[in-house]
RNA sequence: GGGCGCGUAGCUCAGCUGGUUAGAGCGCACGGUUCACAUCCGUGAGGUUCGGAGGUUCGAGUCCUCUCGCGCCAGCCA
């Protein structure tokens, strides 16, 4: 036996990794049922997952253990029904960020640009970065448990799915989805290159408003006063605007005013999108570097200047000003406006910052030649398919949010002026200028016969791949066994933060190429954020660093924190503390394991007799069941939390506080009875261990392991229906049992013997009765006498009674003497402590219990008096009207207690 | 001006289709060396009853309206 002696904690730093070797050797992540493998049955409906895939160069962070929990979870529940399951988990190349990355560390080390390495030499230093971190990013998923399908990995630079970004940008461009042309789009300075809208985040700062003269070029000394946040763009103004209403400036309309500073001149011009209430009424116009100007000068036919370069400095068009930084500018040509008598006055002023969502520098909108996507046909048919239900969004409400992106969507700008990513396949002749879009690189010209052709320098926006990912990491747009017997996939779970980015555009792009919903449901978590509900990041320092975390908690405690204290959709605070805690949840299962394995070795290998249960044997069975119902409606409308909360509950305060301490017992006696227990011990560990399994894929593993060693070696009856699978994680998932009528009866009266115990324990607690100290108790059961006499034992035990002394009775003429006493369901309780019992004390004690219990029945008489007792269901009713009579009968038992 | 979420015990959060003296973890107090577990066990305190005000209903933390506070998303008014 000892060599079985499973050590008194769990040790996840010995489990996981073994788990996880085990698992991926025996090929449990791979699906039941293959297209590539002999037997393969494609009636069978699969569930299929593809992950986010994670940046290569990105370091491991709770969001990551967010998303892998999640769907870890669903995808064991899956595996366990026997569904077919398959999760595809990959990674992706993250343009800008693993450029940048990349050309750091190409600085700190050789001291030297990209520039100064070239094109071709600096990609391969990519990719060979991208080979170490793919390898540690990779290792730290596989560590959270994720049962994926390694063999299935994709990267998003791979050759198929390479092939798949050519293929649907070549289609796109011959449908006419996707267009070049010089457009006013976000250009990042620093990074020298274009983004796109979502690419943006604003914020507010203080700056100031800027108000100026636009003198009138007919020399008359009359200007019209303008107001600005960016001085510097008044290089690049090309008109002047009024409301085509407003009587101040009417008058002006038509004429020319005189740039500052260049003299140059340009027309006002009259235009309602001015608003007359707004600064001076009049708008300086510069289509150039603002979007609203840029559209006002297409509507009125304006020039348009570019006064900012790719680095944001000032080009020729800004005279005296060229070469200067944007902000130096700023201040320069204020000061000389200043000097030239044309400043108005600053004003304090909250500006609206456009910065890049990488690094936070400053955004210049600025005209550029980019090749864009047309969205707005597309985003009609992502906009019906969750309409119409082809697709569920979980939680519902992000539909909304949904929609009124799709409803107000702008052309995507999809190239980007970096160096790692997709290339754009697009050709242009030297000689004719024509573009050649192909699938395979051309080598002359498709128009003119020119092998005088050059491709596009520029790559593509990483989620315009991403876009692509439930079907190209499937095989698309080659027809393979696999996407065509796994696409669409069934589920896609992300955080709501990259609904657009990456949610939305699946959804376009897989409607648009497959003719096919990517995916049937689309279930979004929560951010994650520190304990205080901050969100968390490297310059606050409250970054929760999971690998640290789980070094010292376990996965388990982990993955049961995330999943269990979120709600769907809501942000999550995560606290080391809750972690600790569930590690600690983790223990109580690996030792209740150890329990009942012992229990298991130590009891009889076989009846004798056919089963008579005891009420706990019954009790706890049928609340398993109703947690079995619980737990399984639960799941099915995706509140896997509840569902983890409830198992940890009847886990931790049923099963392991009540029942296996009344098991000890009832092993005790030996023979059947500790068979039938041992048996029930072994069939709930196996259930519970089941339905934990998806939370807590390691320790329920590992222990179950054990359980059905220890089951196996000591005897056939403890072998579950359908026999012991080889491993929990292909284990069947524990379904609903049908209701049975004893049970009601008997969870009533087992929650009367937990009742009187907890009343005993109560009691002794408050007179500071030794805990250990075994005491006489009288009950006065009435009705309940013979339940209660036949579990004295039970009751004896768990609340430390005196066998020799302690009685229960149907009723009694006379009160002990010396006793304390107290009601509790119908149930008269005297404890005879003696001395130590103050019968004035003891008198005041029972009589604030009979005013919070007379209350209560005064309540109760109102509620039933009342409209209450007509309208209410009639079951709703009785259940009231029982608790009267319940407390009726409490009352008159604790006013005998007092009065005598 | 728009959309959404949150505001429930000292802290962090649960609470499904409304059902009737509100739950968990942590923290706190008191007490525990019983052969699964001190990563534990027992007991308890703690919520003016769920931000506030109305309303619907026999009944609301749970639905409706308004309101206050916090947060998020979207928004190109100089």
């Amino acid at each position: 036996m000892s060599k079985n002696e499973l050590p008194k904690a769990y040790d996840f730093k010995n489990t996981e990794k073994r788990l996880y070797d085990w698992w991926v050797e025996r090929g449990y992540f791979k699906p039941s049922n293959d297209p590539g493998q002999p037997g393969f049955d494609p009636s069978i409906k699969p569930f299929v997952i593809s992950i986010p895939p994670a940046n290569v160069t990105g370091e491991l962070h709770l969001g990551h253990a967010m998303y892998v929990s999640m769907e870890d979870l669903m995808i064991r529940y899956q595996r366990m029904k026997g569904v077919p399951t398959l999760w595809v988990p990959g990674t992706d190349h993250a343009g800008i960020a693993t450029q940048l990355q990349v050309e750091k560390d190409l600085m700190r080390t050789e001291e030297v640009t990209r520039e100064e390495l070239g094109r071709e030499k600096f990609v391969e230093r990519v990719w060979t970065w991208k080979k170490k971190y793919h390898a540690i990013i990779s290792s730290q998923i596989r560590r959270l448990g994720a049962s994926c399908d390694w063999d299935r990995e994709r990267f998003t630079l791979d050759e198929g799915l390479s092939v798949a970004v050519r293929e649907a940008f070549v289609r796109f461009y011959e449908k006419g989805l996707i267009y070049r042309g010089p457009r006013l789009i976000n250009w990042s300075p620093g990074l020298k290159t274009a983004v796109s809208d979502l690419e943006v985040e604003y914020s507010e700062e203080p700056g100031k408003l800027y108000y100026f003269k636009y003198m009138l070029a007919d020399g008359s000394g009359e200007f019209i006063p303008v107001a600005t946040t960016r001085p510097e763009t008044i290089l690049g103004d090309t008109a002047v605007a009024v409301h085509p209403e407003d009587t101040r400036y009417l008058k002006y309309v038509g004429k020319q005013v005189k740039v500052p500073i260049l003299g140059r001149e340009i027309p006002v011009i009259a235009d309602d999108y001015v608003d007359r209430e707004f600064g001076t009424g009049a708008l300086k116009i510069t289509p150039g570097h603002d979007p609203n100007d840029y559209q006002i000068g297409q509507r009125h036919k304006l020039q348009v200047i570019s006064v900012l370069d790719a680095i944001a400095h000032i080009t020729p068009a800004g005279g005296p000003y060229e070469g200067m930084d944007r902000f130096d500018c700023r201040k320069k040509i204020w000061e000389d406006m200043k000097k030239a008598g044309l400043v108005i006055k600053e004003q304090a002023y909250t500006l609206n910052v456009p910065r890049s969502q990488r690094g936070g520098e400053v955004i210049e909108p600025m005209v550029s030649t980019q090749w864009f996507v047309r969205m707005s046909e597309l985003a009609e048919d992502a906009l019906k398919a969750v309409q119409d239900g082809r697709i569920r969004i979980i939680p519902e409400r992000f539909t909304k949010v949904y929609y009124n992106w799709l409803e107000n969507i702008q052309d995507w700008c999809i190239s980007r002026q970096l160096w790692w990513g997709h290339r754009i396949p697009v050709w242009y002749c030297d000689d004719c200028n024509e573009m050649t879009v192909a699938r395979q690189d051309p080598t002359a010209c498709t128009k003119c016969g020119s092998r005088n052709i050059h491709q596009d320098p520029d790559v593509l926006d990483t989620w315009f791949s991403s876009g692509l990912w439930p079907f190209s990491t499937l095989g698309w747009p080659d027809e393979t066994p696999d996407y065509q017997y796994f696409y669409p996939t069934s589920v896609l779970e992300t955080g709501y933060d990259i609904l657009f980015f990456w949610v939305a555009r699946m959804i376009v792009d897989g409607l648009e190429l497959t003719g096919k919903v990517p995916f049937h449901t689309v279930y979004l978590h929560g951010i994650i954020r520190d304990e205080f509900g901050d969100k968390m990041s490297k310059s606050k320092d409250n970054v929760i660093d999971p690998l640290p975390l789980m070094d010292e908690l376990g996965t388990d405690a982990l993955r049961f924190t995330l999943l269990v204290g979120s709600t769907p959709g809501n942000d999550i605070n995560v606290d080391v503390k809750r972690v600790a805690a569930n590690r600690n949840f983790a223990n109580k299962i690996w030792n209740a394991g150890r329990f009942v394995i012992n229990a298991i070795n130590n009891a009889p290998d076989k009846p004798e007799k056919a089963a008579l249960w005891s009420l706990a044997d019954s009790w706890i069975w049928a609340r398993y069941k109703q947690l079995l119902g619980e737990v399984n409606h639960l799941f099915e409308t995706w509140q896997f939390g509840e569902a983890g909360r409830q198992i940890y509950e009847f886990f931790w305060s049923e099963l392991a506080d009540w029942y296996i301490e009344i098991a000890k017992q009832q092993l005790a006696e030996g023979g059947d009875r500790a068979f039938y227990t041992a048996q029930t011990l072994s069939r709930l560990l196996d259930g519970c261990l089941r339905l934990l399994h998806p939370f807590t894929p390691f320790v329920t593993e590992e222990l179950w392991g054990h359980l059905k060693t220890a089951a196996v070696a000591h005897s056939d009856h403890l072998t579950p229906k359908g026999g012991w699978p080889e491993a929990l994680i292909i284990a069947p998932w524990p379904e609903p049992l049908p209701f049975e009528t004893w049970e009601e009866g008997k969870i009533a009266h087992f929650t009367l013997i937990m009742e009187v115990v907890k009343t005993i324990r109560n009691l002794r607690a408050e007179k500071k009765v030794q805990p250990g100290k075994p005491i006489t108790a009288i009950l006065v059961a009435g009705l309940n006498t013979s339940v209660l006499l036949d579990q004295a034992v039970i009751i004896q035990n768990l609340a430390h009674l005196d066998p020799k002394t302690f009685q229960v009775v149907e009723k009694m003429t006379e009160k002990p003497e010396n006793a304390v006493s107290m009601v509790t369901s119908g149930i008269e309780i005297y404890l005879p402590l003696g001395d130590i019992v103050d019968s004035d004390s003891e008198r005041v004690r029972l009589t604030r219990e009979l005013q919070t219990i007379d209350s209560q029945i005064k309540r109760l008489e109102t509620l039933l008096g009342g409209d209450f007792a007509k309208k209410a269901p009639p079951q709703v009713v009785e259940k009231e009207r029982q608790k009267l009579v319940e407390y009726r009968a409490t009352s008159e038992q604790l006013r005998n207690q007092i009065k005598s």
